[in-house]
DNA sequence: CGGTCTATTGAGACTTATCAATACACGTGG
DNA sequence: CCACGTGTATTGATAAGTCTCAATAGACCG
């Protein structure tokens, strides 16, 4: 068993564990990887651009992807950061044919790239399975965007942080701790935040025993968080 | 022909004019219309409460719908506003089984009413027309989502205002006027702003040509607005 | 025409962005 | 293994933007 067969076997893997695949059955799978190439992305690569023709949708089989706009003066804001298992730009399947954000690696990242013309062909023709597959895919995003901008205009700066420190926990008990997936900047974009604003709202946590080393995080007492 | 009959025929209308069913075949149309039934709402009626158990989904065929959160305190963050032709709590046909927030008539409304488990049967048994329609409703929603957090995370209040009021001209050229849809308060909300600050944002607009009186807004130079 | 709801305006406080300087972390090569 | 350099994170000072509360003005409906 040679390298390369080696890696496909991992990207299968990966392939399969996708949210996106994860509830499809075997042959619906098998006409979407016809539809598939794949592509290893080093940090900071750009996946496609706001503006570009709509080519391909993706999922994350690893790694980390950014999705931002920019504004007339090149100020960006983060829409989303996709991390493994999740999907972007397939609500472009179903309609529209203009990337509307950029997409770039945060990370060394490996991609599962899906030919959008493809897609489009085999969800017309398969009896409604890869359409009820991405209509999932689709409602999971929706929900989540929402809660983002609930989260957004709800919370300040310091709650926000401490909602994703007790996300990040899920499963632990009273206290916890564990290691940042990405960098804290892309962390803060995330958040809707300025670094420097994500660096002063881990100041304040530190009162209610949060520390941070580097990407390792500890937090003393969930419920502090919890209260916020 | 009584008055009864004119009121089906005109939901018929306002039925078949929606988003989600202007792109959708005779057959498909009239498996959803099974799925349906009809509700007129006051303004503040409440549609469904954030936690209740999850039994329709709406489209919006007149009047308007405000979706919104509450954190602990009681504070309201709008999601988004839903007017004729629009539907809402879709993202719930493939996945959930609560409302994530609040729905409340934000005028007098005429809502289709779909029931959850009727449309997910026919959903998987009609070789997914209708998956592909609701998969096409989500995309738009997804879309104009995460506009919404691109816009909020980008541009300020003003911006913001004026962005609006350039949508609502689409068409027009140099100068525009027409009318707002609904109340100051609840574009306000809708633009993820404190009633007071977008009145102020029209105070800054003043001194840019746009003129408000009451509902009616007048532009004299919309690219002066295209420039901020 | 009066009452009620909605919108505007002012003053102040709070939150976050921005800019600039410093400190820290990490990978590389000596 | 340490020193170095680059990129990342923190901290401080300031400015900008928005929210909140309170008071007034205006719109709309019966």
């Amino acid at each position: 068993m040679n390298r390369t067969l080696l890696l496909n076997e991992r990207k299968k893997t990966l392939f399969v564990e996708t949210r996106l695949t994860s509830s499809m059955d075997m042959a619906t799978m098998n006409r979407l990887m016809e539809c598939a190439t794949f592509a290893n992305c080093y940090p900071r690569d750009v996946v496609f651009r706001q503006g570009d023709p709509a080519t391909h949708f993706y999922s994350v089989l690893s790694g980390y992807v950014r999705l931002y706009r920019q504004n007339s003066e090149g100020r960006e804001a983060d829409i989303r950061v996709c991390g493994p298992g999740e999907s972007f730009a397939d609500d472009l399947v179903f309609g529209g044919d203009t990337y509307e954000y950029h997409a770039q690696a945060a990370d060394k990242a490996m991609l599962a790239r899906y030919d959008l013309s493809k897609v489009r062909h085999v969800a017309n023709s398969d009896g409604g399975l890869l359409a009820r597959a991405i209509a999932g895919s689709l409602s999971g995003q929706l929900q989540e965007t929402m809660d983002c901008i609930a989260n957004d205009r709800l919370n300040t700066a310091v709650q926000r942080v401490a909602l994703y420190l007790l996300e990040q926990c899920e499963g632990q008990e009273s206290s916890g701790s564990f290691r940042l997936a990405f960098q804290k900047s892309l962390l803060a974009g995330k958040l809707g935040l300025a670094p420097e604003a994500l660096s002063r709202a881990f100041a304040t946590l530190k009162e209610l025993g949060v520390q941070v080393h580097g990407r390792i995080i500890e937090i003393e007492d969930m419920d502090a968080l919890r209260r916020l």
